[in-house]
DNA sequence: GGGACCTGCTGAATCGATTTACCTGTTATC
DNA sequence: GATAACAGGTAAATCGATTCAGCAGGTCCC
């Protein structure tokens, strides 16, 4: 079948045109299934693809349609699980439309976030998905998305006009902490995350706010910020618990913070669901297969990636669109993790 | 700075020329800092890349120099701990020398695996390092292989010309059946992964070897295939739990599966550490957290996908050099997850 | 003062596709 | 039978860079 020749000597267009006897500008056509072309032209191409084992260049293409039909994704990393399933929705919604994705990730890396939009603008992509690494500037998001069409998530900035997709981390949020209020805590930690990124500006505003609504005291000591791995959240919450006045329960800034904390607990002889309750936030579907199993808000992470990748087909078929934000809705799924503080039930 | 020009139409480097005075020619050498272009001119170019807001087209440039200087990298997922590490291992190696990594998943679907590979080769890839999903035929990777430079991971095919970079299976799977046979466990189970990859193949012949050697029965009920998950090791232990005569102590295809199985344990009123023994491979940084914290054969990601990296470096630069297959070593790092079993210490 | 040599730059070919405008026979139409 | 319409193809320009083979002008040296 395909004959090996030397490794730089690649199969162009031409050399197929010539093993089919027709001109490059048929063999092109052929392959795009041009109506112009007959039936057995485009098959004879089509052979001379098949023997010669032709690949198509999508560079060279590219450089003359002007269209790449490749978007980037640009995440903190990809490892945790939210992020590997907004990839694959993100994914599989281009692959149907004929795209394919550049993954990249940052490290939440200022320095590897700049090089990382640059390296995808060099590579000629068509578009950007981006999640913002924690303090990137206003003005250089500005500056790449006139580069080209720039799809925001999770972070959301009124004072830029550029499309953004983003969950409800407001609604998520009381869901969470007036269950725990109602099943009695009082005080209840904040922990994990960054206050650098939006999404957890709007967290814990929120979840400030109905403490104060309820009246109750909104502690700074309980606000822990860490980075967002099991790690962060085994650390927080042994700082918590060796606090004077410890709290009885927390809510986690993602799911991965609440596994860490869980596992924190119980290295300090304490179990969630007993004598200590946890939120997280995501909803991984390692949530249901902890003992306890996790009480959490789903958010979607997979909807959040389709969404991300039609709103980014839709601006590059229509670049003059107003600018559009959708706001995924997240909803509050009890499970086990959550129980009255002891205290509570001991009256 | 920037002046925003309409969104179709690029800056390109004759702009830039046009901008600076000088030929086209000359604005290309100026940027690659060619020592023929004098000081001054080079400066004047710069300023007006600068002033223009030119973004390099590196499409362009590579249908030129028929370099992309972008390197694929196809894993079946990179949402576990062991190929995040492994793709950043990767890619700090290739981004030391100016390449760019391309990254593919292929959720272990032969037909996923099949277009990420035409995908990455019709976009030019410089060359594709590649960790075969499960049933890859040999024909299919040696037509592959003849399109592109290839490193293949874990997996290595004695029949195949290809340079690979694997881990030490037997030896590690050596120090962690020993282990576990020291403790006094004679019925040991070997849980998740499938037979299709030949890392586990490798590691399945090992374990029963061990076994014959010590004279200790090797029954297949207790080789339990799984999804990599820790659902795949959760429904795992569930089963070998329920046998009429159940094993003491589970060697894990991966951490992830014996994060399942502990959960599973637990579950299960059980504990792993107290009347069971888990040992994993991989050792990710989340081993060190559980409690108890898990025996596991530490097998190095990141360095693995340096290596691979590398080896692909001095591929490109010599595609004549023989074939090179790593091993690389893997040792056990004993936590509190194994213990000896209960009869044993009733005794 | 004439060749050798250097310095700093440029013109034009090139990479591999796409696409427009045009060409050459056939067939249909009146 | 002249002409329009059409079917099936092709030549050549084009995308945005790189790079080779000069070229003009100056310096050096015997």
């Amino acid at each position: 079948m395909t004959d090996r020749r030397p490794r730089n000597q690649k199969v162009t267009l031409q050399d197929v045109a010539d093993a089919a006897g027709v001109s490059k500008a048929t063999a092109s056509l052929a392959l795009r299934e041009n109506p112009r072309i007959s039936e057995p032209t485009r098959m004879r191409v089509l052979e001379a693809v098949e023997s010669l084992g032709y690949v198509y260049n999508q560079r060279a293409a590219s450089l003359r349609t002007r269209r790449s039909y490749t978007i980037g994704l640009i995440l903190k990393d990809v490892s945790n699980p939210f992020n590997a399933e907004l990839t694959s929705g993100a994914e599989s919604q281009l692959a149907g439309e004929g795209y394919s994705l550049l993954l990249g990730t940052t490290d939440d890396d200022m320095d590897k976030q700049a090089r990382m939009i640059k390296t995808m603008l060099e590579g000629d992509v068509d578009g950007v998905i981006l999640s913002t690494v924690t303090g990137t500037a206003l003005d250089a998001l500005r500056k790449w998305s006139q580069y080209c069409p720039m799809i925001l998530l999770t972070q959301y900035y009124s004072a830029l006009a550029v499309d953004c997709v983003g969950m409800d981390d407001v609604n998520g949020t009381e869901r969470a902490v007036e269950h725990l209020i109602q099943q009695g805590h009082r005080r209840i930690a904040f922990v994990g995350g960054y206050n650098s990124t939006l999404t957890r500006q709007r967290r814990l505003q929120s979840y400030r706010d109905i403490l104060r609504r309820h009246k109750f005291e909104c502690d700074p000591a309980l606000d822990i910020t860490s980075p967002v791995t099991r790690r962060g959240g085994y650390d927080a919450i042994h700082q918590l618990l060796s606090m004077t006045s410890p709290p009885s329960a927390a809510y986690c800034y993602s799911d991965v913070i609440a596994f860490g904390v869980m596992l924190g607990l119980r290295a300090a002889g304490r179990e969630a669901g007993q004598d200590f309750a946890v939120i997280g936030f995501d909803d991984v579907p390692e949530a249901t297969l902890w003992h306890p199993s996790l009480t959490t808000v789903s958010a979607d992470p997979r909807g959040l990636g389709e969404n991300a990748a039609q709103l980014m087909l839709r601006r590059i078929a229509e670049p003059d669109l107003p600018v559009k934000r959708i706001i995924m809705p997240s909803r509050l799924i009890v499970r086990d993790s959550t129980a009255a503080p002891v205290s509570e039930r001991l009256n």
